[in-house]
DNA sequence: TGCGATCGTTGTAATGCTCCACGATAACAG
DNA sequence: CTGTTATCGTGGAGCATTACAACGATCGCA
């Protein structure tokens, strides 16, 4: 309701457009973002990368997978997972064996070292999603929670748990 | 605690990991990522992307703006601003002036017609929020719209509402 | 025995983003 | 009044990340 141009130059706002704001999509986005960045930052200070720790998590549950099922569990390209697990085999965290069922898959399985790193970067992790939800008290991030699996096992099927899989 | 490699070929864990899926802040990076691929994606088969629509959301609540400061609001690059108010000065949709108070800056207006094309593009927004937290209740939207704002808050000063300013 | 499909791997092309440099202009110091 | 420094918008160059297609090896099936 203001002239198109005042005589004040126009104010610093500093702020995010209240319509953004007003948005649960992107506050979703926003704050999504800025967790993924604040962990691989983390995760690279100890010289990991994001990818790593979630085929180490995978592999610590499973015993052993063929990669293109982990890239599957991953929603990654089966060819960038080749240059994660060379890293991940160069240190002795994963070993890869040829499947003597089928000679054309490749079985990865975590090692004794994969293990103790993989608790060690669940610590930092941990540690980071502390500092991050720091501001609601656990009664809200219980209910943040639960609110957030239900749209994650909504949208993404790989994220719905399923009772009836064995073990 | 099962042999490394068993007779039975690995099966499709076709599931995160447990300890991922477990994690809020990978629950939230996830969901953020979707809303935003989503988003773009719709943006982009109405001929937008999901800058200019932040563009003229901005626009619309203050009178007018220099291109840093909306490059700021919008923790955008400025040089990556240009391309983007170069599209919708072409349609029409924003207006480009120079301040005839510090003749560097360029004073940025949305026009009608650009006031017009943005409520075509918060329908599409809208629509597409409701879509996405269908699954959760009125209530349980407005708690998780409260403790997300909570959050962005707290890491993002740009979303802290200030009381102060006026209008 | 051949044919199509799958697995892991490599290479390539495109995309988006960050950083730096430029001309124009303003703010400031002497 | 003059010279220096900083800011604004703009353009471009370099970098990282990504998706996509092609390949040899192997399997399943007819």
């Amino acid at each position: 309701m203001q002239p198109v141009i005042a005589e004040s130059p126009p104010r610093r706002v500093q702020q995010v457009a209240k319509e953004l704001a007003a948005s649960s999509g992107y506050l979703l986005a926003t704050l999504g973002l800025a967790f993924k960045a604040q962990t691989l930052e983390k995760l690279e200070e100890a010289g990991f990368e994001a990818h790593q720790y979630s085929v180490l998590a995978i592999l610590d549950e499973g015993s052993s997978e063929a990669q293109a099922t982990i890239a599957d569990a991953l929603a990654l390209d089966p060819s960038r997972l080749v240059a994660v697990l060379d890293t991940l085999e160069d240190r002795g965290l994963v070993a890869r064996q040829r499947d003597p069922h089928d000679r054309r898959r490749h079985v990865v399985s975590i090692t004794a070292a994969g293990k103790r790193q993989l608790s060690q970067l669940r610590a930092i992790v941990t540690q980071l999603e502390d500092d991050f939800f720091e501001p609601l008290n656990s009664t809200e991030r219980a209910r943040l929670h639960t609110q957030l699996a239900k749209l994650a096992a909504h949208h993404d099927p790989r994220c719905a748990f399923d009772p009836a899989a064995e073990s």
